[in-house]
DNA sequence: CTGAAAGCGCTAACAA
DNA sequence: TTGTTAGCGCTTTCAG
């Protein structure tokens, strides 16, 4: 393996120098030149390691995220890796499976790499520990889900209003008895998108208090805990159709989820929209799906471009104040909710065999 | 920062007896169990930088993959996961974007970075170019796709048993004028995909000479090369649909690209199964889907845990002689492909406003 | 602007 | 079994 000090030797110079060539530091165009060439010449390619070493820094961050088969991850992902990208830094992926064990064994190879930043969607809220980091001095972006008390920067999104905006859209359209499954108890987003569903229902119904009577179903606990996985919605959304009053309707907080209460649905003979189905999340090519699924759109991708300029204004040394971002999401409607009384009621039931 | 220097002082030892504890040397019971509980005091964890500096050899395994925003590659990922995860050894997942320039900058990285070793599904099946990771003796092995005189292990699936099977599909369910949108020259499965494609077409001439006359069409040019993404699926069988004599199918060699040609189906007022559309990999949710898409199965989760059980032995020393596993596919028939003939047309006809 | 020298934290001979 | 010692390849004072 050829090193600095072969590359020093080859072109006359000391180490120090040729160091200095590659880190930007003074040297003479002349000797600079000579170093370059004698590099390219041995097929010199520093070492990292012994970079990261000395530095006491490695140039990676890191990007821990619950779910790589989650679309939504993988497209904020995506975002991460083309902010990094101009800046040469390389992003470890790392898939913490919504399990906090999991995530702090990557925390520790994150601290024990000595990861130039971490980038995370954290398993849990309250449980999820970044004393590791915190003690080493890495930085830490928060992306997607809140971490209680973390003194770290924060890309989100509305939640809260997003959901509140899709819950709303659903009244319009005339159902009355609306459910939603939520995820994980832990999970900031879970909170955040349920309470938005609980305030669109509360203000509907204090806005128009004459037919608070009648709507007294949406005061029902139509609330079920899954978790962000599309097995777990269709469980949930089985469960609310096997209900005596069963909902006309379902709010489902991710796509995954939606998912799953889809074919929770179709399991049931029923179809959208005489049962409305509306997603949190956008599901990966749903203008193919057939009756086409109304849609909360995400920022997934703006999230984690966003994520990571934070991240790499602190590895810069940047020492603003911390931040919480957010940024906006906006509902797609299509045909899952076009209404419990459509007529596509009959059609539906023709077109079954 | 605690180093092991400090634990041996606390425990009362020499650092190397320290390091022995933690790598599985010999050292007594006794003190062992000082190091042992010296360093939980300390909150010690080994330095894994300072590691692969001495060790010349890190303890992170490269994956890199063209596009991480495609399922079939994300559930490959899980493979590679679960296998390294019962070895402790993190996975650093880099999307090269079917790019080799890209590529070829992770490579670098790796090599600079010591990698253990590297799993890839390559950009190119003759332009990546894997000898700066020979000269280090980095084992690599080659997944899903074929390297160029690599001499390397490599895990693959049928593809050209599965583009056969799957179009023989379609010509036995009555199809005559079978497009096939394929994978960019360079890709080894491509060129198998399409040669399965071609074989199948050709078989069916063979076989049945008599009806070879009125079967002309199948010899017509209805292969496109696409870029395996979705617009590219969906320009190409925009363009195949426009033909004067256009296709009564197609199969498309990846899953991406089925999504873009049922797009481009949907576009022109057409709907399958009138026009059969089978799609090489599944499409995440096809069930949703309507109708619901035929697909071939593919084994990608296995082929990412087969490829890092490869490398995990060769990391760990194994000599063996180079070895190539293939994996099989399997046809899942469901309803885009019922036939050209099957009275869907005027239903669908009928469905249309 | 340049070079000499020290040392980041760890492991692996070697000696005891 | 244990400790001593010598680096792995790089960056960074500090002198010059």
């Amino acid at each position: 393996m050829t090193t600095i000090n072969d590359v020093a030797q080859a072109a006359g110079v000391s180490p120090a120098t040729v160091s200095r060539v590659f880190n930007g530091g003074r040297v003479t165009a002349e000797r600079a030149e000579r170093v370059r060439r004698a590099a390219a010449e041995l097929g010199f390619a520093p070492n990292r390691v012994a970079r990261s070493l000395r530095m006491q820094r490695s140039s990676v961050i890191g990007l821990l995220i619950p779910d790589i088969e989650n679309p939504f991850f993988t497209a904020l992902a995506r975002g991460v890796e083309d902010a990094a990208q101009r800046t040469g830094l390389p992003v470890v992926l790392c898939n913490t499976d919504e399990n906090v064990d999991k995530e702090r064994r990557y925390l520790h190879i994150a601290v024990a790499e000595q990861m130039a930043g971490v980038i995370m969607a954290a398993a849990s809220r309250s449980r999820t520990d970044l004393s590791a980091l915190e003690g080493r001095r890495i930085p830490v972006v928060a992306v997607d889900r809140r971490l209680r008390g973390a003194e770290v920067d924060a890309v989100l999104m509305d939640n809260e209003e997003g959901s509140e905006a899709a819950t709303a859209h659903l009244l319009a359209r005339g159902y009355r008895r609306i459910a939603c499954i939520t995820g994980p108890q832990g999970a900031s987003t879970s909170q955040e998108r349920l309470a938005g569903y609980r305030r669109a229902i509360q203000d509907f119904l204090d806005d128009d208090p004459g037919t608070a009577a009648q709507d007294v179903d949406l005061l029902r606990d139509y609330t079920r805990h899954a978790d962000f996985k599309v097995e777990g919605g269709r469980r949930a959304m089985a469960d609310l159709l096997a209900a005596p009053q069963r909902p006309d309707a379902v709010f489902a907080a991710n796509n995954l989820m939606a998912v799953g209460a889809l074919q929770a649905v179709h399991e049931a003979g029923l179809e959208s929209p005489q049962i409305g189905v509306l997603s949190f999340g956008e599901v990966p090519w749903a203008p193919l799906v057939r009756p086409s699924l109304t849609t909360v759109q995400l920022p997934s991708y703006d999230l984690g471009w966003t994520a990571a300029n934070l991240l790499l204004d602190r590895i810069a040394g940047k020492r603003d104040p911390l931040r919480t971002v957010v940024l906006r999401s906006s509902l797609l409607v299509r045909e899952s909710t076009a209404g419990p009384t459509t007529g596509h009621r009959s059609r539906a039931a023709g077109r079954r065999q």
